[in-house]
RNA sequence: GGGAGCUUAGCUCAGCUGGUUCAGAGCAUCUGCCUUACAAGCAGAGGGUCGGGGGUUCGAACCCCUCAGCUCCCACCA
């Protein structure tokens, strides 16, 4: 038998993988014997490729799915990915742009077509990656937000809630994006930390009917000028009190516009008067509705000036061009007072990095505050469980601040809004599945024959979360005619929703607690009346060892199919765990993944070591049945301490529970105690149980390092059929001998304590210790092997005092005899030492013991613990003290 | 501006309802070993007045107040 010293993941992880496929282990199906285990993927961005971040977020799923695997659950983990619908789009344009085509020069459709074979070429990408990490999804299920049924659920349910009054369409002020021609969520508009510099102007308004009596006001965007309707100050301003009610002129175009007082104006900002334009600014919009002020919106949605503006020089301009030229124009006609520099926030876009730019739009939104309201409560109740639970005071924080959530979005790619306008008017229009429909519905509104040509759908799209909101849902097939109704998704006629839902958990970014979690919630009720999964599990982020988050500019981000390639999947992995406590951030470093396949190896060698011995009938010597029994035990008491932590959603410290007993427990002392002298067999009982007891531990270390563990299983035994440890059954632990294993640490604590003397004076473990007891600590059970693996010769119980080194395990005393190799006085000095500090534990014992208020108001158990440290305390001292008096 | 949270060993973090798992783990460090499973290993060791100050209590890493520093979320000042 040669196998290497080194493990090669390499070698096996393929293999193992492709296996598992063809068995069909992955796969999941309704099945009434079995209590379901689902996990709904985060979808990724249909265009991503596998990153850090994916690699732990899905880590920690497929550890969750392979352990409910074992335990016996239909385990069913749902893969798949989302149109991303701003994203992708973005970068179809820049790929057609690299191309020469303009997005403006194809048609809708022509430009779908691009994306779909965009999509195809490279949506999938993703998903073979996670293979590599080993995922164990249910191909078979793999789901996109734009599948055809997936895209009809979608319109359905803008339908249905349009229907339940829940989606209006509003004049709103919204976040706009002039590159990309689209309203963006708040969530897409970025601000640089550091503020970015801008220049505050101080401008001139004359006031009207005056001579020469000007009001100056503070701007950063003289652009807008044109769009005035008002000067606003605060009403408690008594520089300006007169002011209110009179007229000022707007520069250039010379429209008289009031001043008005208004709360919102902040005094000592600039010169303390506001120029008010509605259309350009929200706060001012909302001015505008307190005063009931007009809207001049003077720019096109490509960012330029139209006529509005009334200066037909600066028609069809960009806003920053002309915001130079009427800065110049100020300037000479004198009406720039002033100019300084200041420190402002500017929203950027998410994805164009353009200036967004507020701007009145028609837009669809949904209603929030009732239908979140049982989301709300769901986990204010615990009924959806978040880990970690801090993010409960996030959630509530924001569900109690809840804001219509703008669904429309000026894109291409993505669901496309359901509505079907038959005229010009404000509620000339119907929200219906089809054309067909919306025909029917358009007619009966208007009372007048319609066709198809008469109607114009709504060339937006929906929000990508408007379609990802249903996820949990709709990868079942949720929403198909046949079990949707009434606006409900009817129990009891899907198999498998029924089954699969309410899934289990949700691994995913916090990040997305808002965007998506929160909303899935909302929509689980809404369609179900059921939550959409039990434990949201929160990851943090992955950010390199110095705390910077990974990034394409930094070049900090590690490629992750060269980390598998080096470290191998189960490395990988159990290096991502490592350090990633829930909620927490990740401070990624390649050292943890050397680590994770250190670990590997370890086990490799394990293996190694029990594969090369041979086995004999021979009677089981009495020091293996001691071992044998002890490991039961620690194993046992690791497997409560493991599902402990399972329980808690603690992975990282499932995976230390786990990396201990398999490195510690099994390892450096199971091994060391069985292990048969070099050369020598092994008897046949301690090699089965040897064996089995290695099983176990490949089965707890199987969901952190499915590869490795498959492999080693296969090697173990004779396996036949189906017997993979993928679907072997997760241990049930068993009874836990707490004096076993408290014998046993004691037996290892005086191992140690010999190691540590034959450390300190430099002698050989080979050079056997006469070793002298003076207690009464029962060292007889684990006797033969704490001899032999501190290589003790002889333990005389006499209550000789030989001259040596001493030290206590417990109360008992314990000598390593060293005839002329020790130091009397430092042997002496550390003794004394030693008694010193156990003086005083005493005397702080003591103090408290004479305290009544201790005795009588302490809990009865505390104070006999103390009342026994006391005595423990005072046994050792007397101990120590013959010590130093017999040196 | 509003809210949440964090500060424990060199690093990353555990420490559940104040008291025998109370000062812990992994990594890193140091010392000694190439001992036929593994030197990416083995054996052993050192290291923290639990951010500062004050208070409550018989007793505080844990509860309260306060100061300092850090992080995140929400809103966003013309």
């Amino acid at each position: 038998m040669s196998l290497a010293t080194k493990y090669n993941p390499a070698e096996v992880e393929d293999k193992w993988y492709q296996e598992w496929m063809k068995k069909g282990f992955f796969k999941a199906s309704p099945n009434p014997a079995k209590e379901p285990f689902t996990i709904v993927i985060p979808p990724p961005n249909v265009t991503g490729i596998l990153h850090m971040g994916h690699m732990l977020n899905n880590t920690i799923q497929d550890v969750l799915v392979r352990k409910a695997r074992m335990e016996g659950k239909e385990a069913c983990w749902v893969p798949g990915t989302d149109h991303a619908s701003i994203a992708t789009e973005a970068k179809v344009v820049q790929m057609l742009r690299e191309k020469g085509i303009k997005k403006s020069s194809l048609s809708r459709e022509e430009f779908l077509k691009y994306a779909w074979e965009w999509k195809e070429k490279y949506g999938g990408i993703i998903l073979e990656q996670l293979k590599k990490l080993g995922a164990s999804c249910d191909w078979d299920r793999t789901a996109f937000t734009m599948d055809p049924a997936y895209y009809k659920a979608v319109v359905r349910v803008f339908v249905d809630l349009y229907n339940k009054g829940y989606i209006y369409r509003g004049l709103r002020m919204i976040n706009w994006d002039c590159e990309a021609k689209t309203a963006l969520s708040n969530e897409e508009v970025l601000y640089k930390e550091e503020g970015e510099k801008s220049i505050l102007y101080s401008v001139k308004y004359k006031i009207k009917d005056t001579a020469d009596d000007w009001v100056i006001i503070a701007t950063q965007r003289p652009e807008t000028i044109m769009g005035d309707v008002a000067i606003a100050v605060n009403p408690t301003d008594e520089r300006y009190k007169n002011l209110v009610g009179k007229k000022v002129l707007v520069p250039f175009i010379n429209r008289e516009i009031p001043v008005i007082a208004d709360d919102y104006v902040d005094k000592s900002f600039g010169t303390g008067c506001l120029k008010v334009t509605p259309a350009h600014d929200v706060n001012d919009y909302e001015i505008g509705v307190r005063h009931g002020l007009p809207i001049i919106d003077t720019i096109n949605d490509d960012g330029t000036l139209n006529e509005k503006c009334e200066l037909p020089k600066f028609y069809g301009k960009d806003r920053f061009a002309v915001r130079k030229e009427i800065v110049k124009d100020l300037r000479e006609a004198g009406q720039l007072v002033k100019e300084e520099e200041f420190v402002t926030r500017i929203g950027r876009s998410e994805r164009t990095n353009t200036v967004v730019e507020p701007k009145l739009s028609l837009q669809w939104f949904i209603k929030m505050k009732e239908i979140s309201r049982r989301a709300y409560r769901a986990v204010e109740d615990d009924e959806v469980k978040l880990y970690p639970a801090k993010f409960k005071n996030t959630y509530r924080h924001w569900m109690e601040n809840v804001r219509d959530w703008c669904i429309s979005r000026q894109l291409w790619w993505g669901h496309r809004i359901p509505a079907y306008y038959y005229g010009d008017g404000e509620n000339d229009f119907v929200a219906a599945e089809t054309i067909e429909e919306a025909v029917k519905l358009a007619s009966k509104k208007c009372g007048r024959n319609l066709t198809q040509a008469d109607l114009r759908q709504d060339p937006d799209v929906l929000d990508t979360w408007a379609s990802s909101w249903l996820w949990p849902m709709e990868v079942f097939g949720a929403f198909a005619d046949e079990y949707f109704k009434d606006g409900k998704i009817v129990p009891g006629k899907n198999k498998e929703l029924d089954y699969f839902y309410p899934t289990q958990v949700l691994v995913t970014a916090p990040e997305i607690l808002f965007f998506w979690v929160a909303r899935m919630i909302i929509a689980g009720y809404e369609y179900t009346g059921k939550k959409p999964f039990s434990d949201v599990y929160l990851t943090g982020i992955v950010r390199d060892k110095l705390g910077r988050k990974m990034s394409k500019s930094l070049g900090n981000s590690p490629d992750s199919l060269e980390l598998i390639a080096k470290y191998g999947a189960d490395g990988v992995r159990t290096g991502m765990l490592f350090s990633s406590a829930a909620g927490n951030d990740l401070l990624f470093d390649e050292k943890l993944c050397e680590q994770g396949w250190s670990f590997a190896n370890k086990i490799w060698n394990a293996f190694r070591l029990v594969k090369g011995w041979e086995i004999t009938k021979g009677a089981q010597p009495e020091q293996n049945k001691v071992a044998v029994e002890w490991f039961r035990s620690k194993l046992a008491q690791s497997i409560a301490e493991l599902n402990d932590n399972f329980s808690k959603f603690r992975i990282s410290d499932a995976l230390m529970t786990v990396y201990k007993l398999a490195w510690d427990d099994f390892c450096s002392w199971y091994l060391e105690m069985v292990k048969p002298e070099y050369g020598k067999p092994i008897d046949e009982a301690t090699y089965n149980a040897t064996v089995g007891y290695f099983e176990e531990v490949l089965k707890v270390v199987h969901p952190f390092m499915p590869f490795i563990t498959e492999e080693l299983w296969n090697e173990l035994g004779e396996r036949k059929d189906n017997d993979y440890i993928i679907v072997a059954s997760w241990p049930n632990g068993g009874k836990i001998e707490e004096g076993l294993i408290k014998k046993g640490e004691e037996a290892f604590e005086l191992i140690r304590q010999v190691r540590n003397v034959r450390a300190g004076k430099g002698l050989s473990p080979k050079e056997p210790l006469k070793l002298f007891q003076n207690g009464d600590l029962d060292v007889k059970m684990f006797w033969p092997i704490a001899s032999s693996l501190a290589n003790i010769s002889e333990l005389i119980t006499t209550g000789d005092k030989p001259s040596g080194t001493s030290f206590l395990v417990g109360k008992t005393e314990f000598t390593v005899a060293l005839e002329g190799k020790i130091d009397v006085e430092k042997e002496k000095e550390s003794v004394t030492k030693e008694i010193e500090y156990l003086k005083g534990f005493v005397a702080s014992v003591d103090r408290k013991l004479n305290n009544e208020k201790f005795v009588s108001g302490a809990a009865p158990h505390i104070v006999e613990g103390e009342r026994k440290k006391k005595a423990d305390g005072e046994a050792k001292i007397k101990t120590l003290e013959e010590r130093l008096r017999s040196l």
